[in-house]
RNA sequence: GGGCGCUUAGCUCAGUUGGUUCAGAGCACCUCGUUUACACCGAGGGGGUCGGGGGUUCGAAUCCCUCAGCGCCCA
């Protein structure tokens, strides 16, 4: 057979991929098993692969893989995000290109050319995560629009409705001009921007009737840094112990401009060193002069259409964008001379998550739920009970400080792309709606409100109209572990009762609020259980400059063209190396390169080992040793990859395997079993090496599923059954560590032969002779394994330091190598010196410790006996020193 | 402005309740090596006053105070 040296991941993984599928293995059924379940953290329909998706994927694909090697039912359920606001500017994009305004079409229009997009564009995602290995049951893929998940949304609506949870309000709300709809607070990002600070000059007249406009009379002083809101004024206000305007107080003042008297108002509110002390207050435009506005009874007057372009209150600036208008109602003021002067200023401005637009704060009427009580449960779950833990758990303050001051959610959008808001208006009042499942059902709510108002009308289908605003995206994905399993419909089917509550979540910290968070408030609403044990917040993935990776600094790797470069394999373990729980991850190719280079040097142990001769010969003793030593070595490793894992410390885990692998089974273990040249192996050590092989590829297979079953594969034939996607995790076993603490001896005596050699230019091929001086007996039964790797002769016992040879120590036993010629005797008395030196100092550090009564009196037994051996091994060390340096002079 | 967190080797990070030679890992780096799995390799090696200062303690990377720098969330 012939077998590459170099292995080819391309080959190798869409073969093992499609296997896997075809014996449906991560396939899914309620069983006797104990469940082990992971819902997928739905990308958005429109996305594509990038490298966060590829982190918290392969991190699930790893704890699914690994759940379902221990025998757990693994389930990973996948799907979509219908991600409303997103995929909706997309299609309107799209068809903008087309020369199709959304405007002239109908709703109905809109969203088949949304759900031909979804079906010609959705769902590549889920494709490139099939290249990357990942182990979803597919045939459980969702999409949150699918009739079950959207009725499921529509039932919970109607249901929080009736108990008074969701209410319609007028309220000041993020609007996004760019996509012409509201926004949660959680969908705006606050920026800092230069602006200027303008101070405009009101003319103030008295109470009663205004003086001629053209007269002169006193004036005040405000300052904005949105000059073209003074249109929308409704007062000015001041702050009553604000002596300075004591003169102005129950007077008027004149709107420049659009010539409007407004009264002059009095709020400890205002902030007295800010600007002139005096506020402009524009009760649409801002939610704190909405709030002053409401407390003093002021008349709202809205100056923009929903694009943020004026409308008629906007006079002359009418149909003009805001922005423009500032300029010019700037310059106006100026020829006019109202502006007094203008100030470099810098603020907070807040803009569109998805548009980037400068938000607007409108009011509207909206739909909101009220949170407070909602969230109780779901605060008490995570800093209290701790039903819902979080890794790493630093993210507790951030939840909790977040949940303590919810405020009630804005779960309207003015989209289409969505689930329509089941709310009827049967007559032309604000609120003449009813709230039903069903348009039938709504209309005979409706008729019996009608008939309750004392009105006599009967309605029928078409006097029904349904508000026009569809649910926020974030309203059907925090039901998704709930809805994937149909808990919504049908509370007590035996899917959601066998997979929920599902085990672990995998996502990222930004999404904390806007999803976290919010299901597990569904969790406890609906099904009064968590919806996950744990959650693991990924971080975020950063180039090697820190910065964010984005599509316009054009720093985000093809993730596919990652793949086809090092392999999966190689991707999934470059990106875990470097990630530590909750830390940011800076991403460098180089990682994928290491993890590449990983895969190789796992697949050329298994060439060496498939190359090997079988023989009916006697085990050698170094072999069984070996043998021995690399058995505890991995249980040891087994149980630290156990710790990492329940510590959610996934780059720990490969790294411990990682090390396991390449140093302790390949450069250590290996070379001890290799047989000589040529010759064949014992069949005993051979087949206790294979199976030690494969228990390092169940180790390793849930970071490197596709090389871990192509190794496996070509050990052995082996039917669908023996797959080692669906093998069994190795069985922890109780290790002796005393033998890997003797190993570790006869491997520093292995390092110091070879440094020897190094030092001295004698090849490796050259057998040497070793002669060991030591007051304790230091691992004889390690000889067969040292003679091995160190190519020795033998190695023979003395009682006296040897003259004439080379020498070097291991604790406080001492080793000789005798060489022909004559040796470096300057050399080794420098060698002996400098090593004396040493330890005589740190001999003094630690007897200057234990001289310290106080040490000795407060340190618990323990460490002060641990102080005694330091000190008795230091004098033994010292002791065979100075014997060897007077052998030597 | 409010809250949370970070600062340990050239880089990315471990370091659990203060105490084994505790100052570590991986990568990078340096030297040597083409020995019969692998140069995508092997062997060996160098490298840090644990951000600065102060304190508590027999003992501090670890606890407290303070200063400096950085990051995130919220307003």
């Amino acid at each position: 057979m012939e077998i590459p040296s170099k292995y080819n991941p391309n080959i190798v993984e869409k073969h093992w991929y499609d296997y896997w599928m075809q014996h449906d293995y991560f396939t899914s059924k309620p069983d006797d098993r104990e469940p082990y379940t992971i819902v997928i953290p739905p990308p958005n329909v429109t996305g594509v692969l990038h490298m966060g998706h590829m982190l918290n994927n392969t991190i699930q694909d790893v704890l699914i893989r690994k759940a379902r090697l221990e025998g757990k039912n693994a389930c990973w359920v996948p799907g979509m995000d219908h991600a409303s606001i997103a995929t909706e500017a997309k299609v309107v994009a799209k068809l903008k290109e087309e020369g199709i305004q959304k405007a002239d079409l109908t709703r109905e229009e809109f969203l088949k050319h949304a759900w031909d997009w979804t079906d010609e564009y959705g769902g590549v995602i889920l494709q490139q995560l099939k290249k990357l290995g990942c182990s979803c049951d597919w045939s459980r893929t969702k999409f949150t629009m699918d009739d079950d998940m959207s009725a499921s949304v529509i039932k919970v609506f109607v249901d929080l409705y009736k108990k008074g949870l969701i209410y319609r309000g007028y309220r000041m709300v993020n609007w996004d001009p760019e996509a012409k709809t509201t926004l949660s607070d959680e969908e705006v990002n606050y920026e800092e921007r230069q602006g200027l600070l303008y101070y405009v000059k009101y003319q103030v007249v008295n109470k009663e009737g205004s003086p001629p406009l053209e007269e002169k009379g006193e004036e005040l002083v405000i300052a904005t840094t949105r000059p073209e809101t003074i249109l929308g004024d409704t007062a000015i206000c001041i702050n009553p112990n604000d002596e300075r305007y004591a003169h102005l107080r129950g007077k008027k003042a004149i709107v420049p401009i659009c010539g409007r008297v407004i009264p002059i108002i009095e709020d400890d509110y205002v902030d007295v060193e800010f600007g002139t002390g005096c506020l402009k207050v524009t009760p649409a435009h801002d939610e704190n002069d909405k709030n002053l506005g409401e407390k003093h009874g002021l008349e709202v007057i809205d100056i923009f259409n929903e694009d943020a372009s004026l409308n008629s209150f906007g006079m002359h600036y009418e149909g003009q964008d805001r922005f423009a208008v500032r300029k010019a109602i700037a310059k106006e003021l100026e020829e006019k001379g109202f502006l007094v002067k203008t100030e470099q200023h810098t603020n907070k401005v807040g803009t569109s998550e998805r548009t980037k637009a400068v938000i607007e704060p409108r009011l509207s009427d909206q739909w909101f739920l009220k949170m407070e009580g909602l969230a109780k449960p779901a605060l008490e779950a995570v800093m209290e009970t701790g039903d819902v833990k979080l890794f790493p758990d630093k993210f507790k303050n951030t939840y909790r400080h977040w949940m303590e001051n919810i405020r009630d959610w804005n779960i309207s959008r003015q989209l289409w792309w969505g689930q329509q808001i089941p709310a009827y208006y049967y007559g032309d009042g604000k609120d003449d709606f009813v709230v039903a499942e069903t348009k039938e059902k709504a209309l005979e709510l409706a008729q019996e409100a009608v008939i309750a108002s004392g009105v006599e009308r009967s309605l029928t289908l078409d006097d029904l109209h349904q508000d026009g605003d569809v649910l926020d995206t974030w309203f059907s994905s925090w039901l998704w572990p709930i809805s994937v399993f149909g808990g919504i419909l049908e509370p007590d089917n035996e899917e959601v009762n066998y997979y929920y509550p599902t085990n672990d979540l995998v996502t990222g910290p930004d999404i904390l609020f806007f999803w976290v968070a919010r299901m597990i408030v569904a969790g406890y609403e609906f099904r009064n259980e968590r919806p996950y044990e744990n959650v693991y917040l990924t971080g975020l993935v950063r180039d090697k400059q820190r910065r964010k990776m984005s599509k316009s600094l054009g720093n985000s790797p093809d993730a596919l063209k990652l793949i086809s470069d090092y392999g999966a394999d190689g991707v999934r373990v470059g990106l875990l190396l470097s990630s530590a729980a909750g830390n940011d991850l800076m991403f460098d190719e180089a990682l994928c390169q290491q993890g590449k280079n990983f895969s190789n040097k796992i697949w050329n142990a298994f060439r060496l080992v498939k190359g090997w001769e079988v023989a009916d010969i006697p085990q050698p003793k170094a072999a069984k040793i070996g043998i021995d030593w690399y058995t505890a070595k991995l249980n040891e490793t087994l149980e630290q990859i156990e710790d990492h894992y329940s510590k959610y410390r996934i780059s720990d885990a490969l790294m411990a395997i990682y090390k396991l692998v390449w140093d302790d089974f390949c450069s250590w273990f290996l070379e001890i079993v290799k047989p000589e040249y040529q010759k064949p192996i014992d069949k005993q050590t051979l087949a206790q090496v294979i199976h030690l092989f494969e228990e390092n590829l169940k180790l390793l297979h849930p970071f490197m599923p596709f090389l871990s079953e192509e190794v496996w594969q070509h050990i052995s034939e082996r039917t669908p059954e023996e797959a080692l996607c669906i093998a069994n995790w190795p069985v922890k076993k109780a290790f002796d560590d005393k033998l890997i603490a003797q190993f570790d001896f006869a491997a520093e005596i292995v390092s110091g032969i070879r440094t020897i050699r190094k030092e001295k230019n004698i090849p490796f091929k050259d057998q040497l002779e070793l002669l060991e001086l030591h007051s304790e007996n230091a691992a004889a039964d390690m000889d067969a394994v040292v003679i091995k790797l160190g190519n020795l002769s033998g190695i023979e016992s003395v009682t006296e330091a040897v003259d004439g040879a080379l020498s070097f120590r291991v604790k406080s036993a001492e080793y000789f190598i005798p060489i022909g010629g004559a040796i470096d005797v300057e050399a080794e008395l420098k060698k002996l010196n400098e090593e004396l030196n040493y330890t005589k100092g740190f001999l003094k550090s630690v007897e200057k410790k234990l001289s310290n009564e106080r040490f000795v009196n407060n340190a618990p037994p323990k460490v002060v006996e641990m102080e005694r051996k330091k000190v008795a091994d230091a004098e033994a060390k010292i002791k065979t020193l100075e014997k060897s340096l007077a052998s030597l002079s």
